[in-house]
DNA sequence: TAGATTGTTAATCGATTAACAATC
DNA sequence: TAGATTGTTAATCGATTAACAATC
């Protein structure tokens, strides 16, 4: 059921702006913090222009209110329809590693409705242990655990080495989309859905404003 | 010594395509690999136009050849000048969590002239442990060892609550950039460079694609 | 040479911002 | 009411793409 926002697909910009909307509101209180908010508001936080957060959220089919601003809770529950938080989505972590166990304990995706319902590792050590409320379980039991919990979204943070045909099995056995932390390109057929998480990319722009920051004269 | 690049800054777009230009031509050999690419064979891996590619390759101030290509070597020695992979950075992890360990043993940065001389964190079951080579510290050393490594960049990966706390602390040891892997904001001094990595914004684009994928009819 | 590929100008496209009327 | 804030059109700006001449 979803508001006005038929047809035209959402740009990967205005996703990722509507992401930074939500997490500020949840910040800021929720439920319990102010009822409204102004575009300004969201604006200066977020260091962009006030017209185009009305934009976005016009875009969304959210209404504001003159001299009152947006209600909270109806942003909120608008984002949430519009990015598909409100069905819960079942996820596998496949790898245990540091990286791996890191993400299948973040709090913080439970208000975007992703819960973690396994962790699978080939290293017999980790294998039994307890992560994220569940056992982690060995490889083998990969496909079983993506039928048994109806998975369609797998959490990649295998090595280099092995993504590609993890990522296969993972794609014969039924899953939808992958969200790969493995430093490497993964090749996928058509229809599914794959997200490449590169976390040097930050680096980046690190490097390059430490490296022409005034205060860098040595 | 940059090569024509004065004045204008980069913009951040620009900036993350240069990275994954340079991840491109790492993976597919670096030193050993094939001596020339054409900005066609990179745009079709990174699903953009060549054009695209040989704007931003000429930003940089590398010149291609006609018939022939880029130069492997040429372009990722002038996206290593340009952003900064030159001059080695020290870092620390601040939060030797799942998450923290996870960055501080990741390897991929090296590449990047990224070098993590040290690890702390307030569990004293985990001081004294190693990790990246080196043994996790208690907090009190923070100070310490921020000046004898003379460190600029803190990567800061600890809980939401004390996450402003210890910001202001590595800001008042003469942090110069903060790479933000709690999840919250968090506020600095002018001049001082953040990067706020937010992990779930990926989600945004992900869960948005499961929603209206094709096949999701149920 | 012929042909592949670059480099660059001009055209297009889309996203952001400015301006301001509408609203409560 | 007056004034704060939205909603929306028009203007601007910048980024991407198309076209094609230059080059080896």
């Amino acid at each position: 059921m979803s508001r006005k926002n038929q047809g035209q697909t959402l740009k990967h910009v205005l996703l990722e702006r509507l992401m930074h909307y939500y997490s500020y509101l949840g910040q800021r209180g929720g439920e319990q913090g102010p009822e409204t908010i102004s575009s300004a508001q969201i604006a200066k936080f977020l260091n962009m222009d006030d017209t185009l957060v009305r934009k976005d959220l016009a875009a969304i089919g959210v209404r504001g209110h003159p001299r009152v601003g947006f209600r909270t809770q109806e942003v909120v529950a608008a984002i949430r329809e519009v990015l598909g938080f409100n069905e819960a989505h079942k996820a596998i972590v496949v790898g245990a590693g540091r990286l791996g166990s890191a993400l299948a304990a973040y709090s913080g995706f439970a208000k975007c409705g992703l819960f973690v319902v396994a962790a699978l590792d080939n290293d017999p050590l980790k294998q039994g242990t307890i992560l994220a409320g569940t056992v982690v379980q060995p490889m083998e039991n990969l496909e079983s655990v993506i039928r048994r919990h109806n998975v369609r979204l797998a959490i990649l943070s295998v090595p280099v080495e092995p993504a590609q045909e993890i990522a296969d099995r993972l794609v014969r056995a039924g899953i939808r989309a992958i969200w790969n932390f493995a430093p490497t390109a993964i090749v996928v057929p058509e229809g599914v859905i794959v997200r490449h998480e590169h976390i040097a990319v930050g680096l980046a722009e690190l490097a390059y404003r430490l490296k022409h920051s005034p205060a860098d004269n040595v």
